[in-house]
DNA sequence: ACAATATAGGACTGAAATAGTCGTATATAT
DNA sequence: ATATATACGACTATTTCAGTCCTATATTGT
């Protein structure tokens, strides 16, 4: 029911603690604080800095820096890194002239739900790591007054 | 994948079948044109007419009806019948104050996915059936033609 | 009344995607 | 050297999704 997967949840969790700090921070450390699943975090992580957005370092004081300034980095990036290039529906795919669902050429919701497609990956692009770092240092600084 | 359900899918794709006739259109005849399962269909349009969108009529020359005018029936109502309330990740439930998701308290990305929830919705809203089926009668008449 | 047809609804099965685990290899700072 | 961190493949469990099957109920036309 168009849920975010939880790989994509921990990348976006992890990115935005990496950026936050602005420097190394270790997979360890991410899984212990946010209390997530330390070899799936892993993996996440893996993905993220093949596909160019962290930098991996290894061994001891090791581990991940942002390769790109957080403005550079959208949630539709993390989203297509983790779980593949938005395909709402069948039809809803561009790169194919003809209709891939099992309804063939007589689809008549295809152009419709491209659609709507578009307009969700606009959603995804619109907003960058940069975003999510600004909403929690609001939330953050509001606790530290009290 | 953010992937939407072969269920909304052939909702959508009945709904429209049926806002373009203008009449009765029986579940038969709507899984013979588009050569998908009756069986599901029939349970989707079920659903369909439980929630409010269609009327039902049993017995020969029976079949479903618009209950509404195409004009208010969105994407968006679709989706809610079919495959529940949209929620992309666990924290981006408006519903509860606690953060639903593993993370608990900590859980730093509930803001920026509520948001981008708010705008997926937006999307969903602001298509209607009456959209979808300008769209395919255009279609239908550059076929018509050549 | 009866037969044909259409929706209603529950039980069940199979397939696919998702989430998570485990073991081992490789790189690096001290 | 060794402790620590990432890399990576294999494997399992869980959940969701899609589809099927069977039976019941309502309605129309003859």
């Amino acid at each position: 029911m168009l849920r975010i997967s939880k790989k994509a949840e921990y990348g976006m969790i992890a990115l935005q603690r990496i950026a936050q700090s602005g420097e190394t921070v270790a997979a360890k450390e991410i899984a212990e604080d946010f209390g997530i699943s330390f070899d799936l975090l892993a993996k996440v992580l893996n993905q993220l800095s093949k596909a160019g957005l962290l930098i991996a370092y290894h061994g001891i004081q090791g581990g991940y820096a942002l390769a790109k300034k957080p403005t550079d980095i959208t949630v539709a990036d993390i989203l297509v890194i983790l779980e593949g290039t938005l395909r709402i529906t069948d039809c809803a795919d561009h790169s194919h002239e003809e209709c891939g669902c099992s309804i063939d050429a007589k689809c008549s919701i295809k152009t419709p739900m491209q659609l709507i497609q578009e307009r969700m990956k606009n959603v995804f692009e619109s907003m960058t790591l940069a975003d999510m770092i600004v909403k929690t240092q609001t939330v953050q600084l509001h606790s530290i007054q009290i």
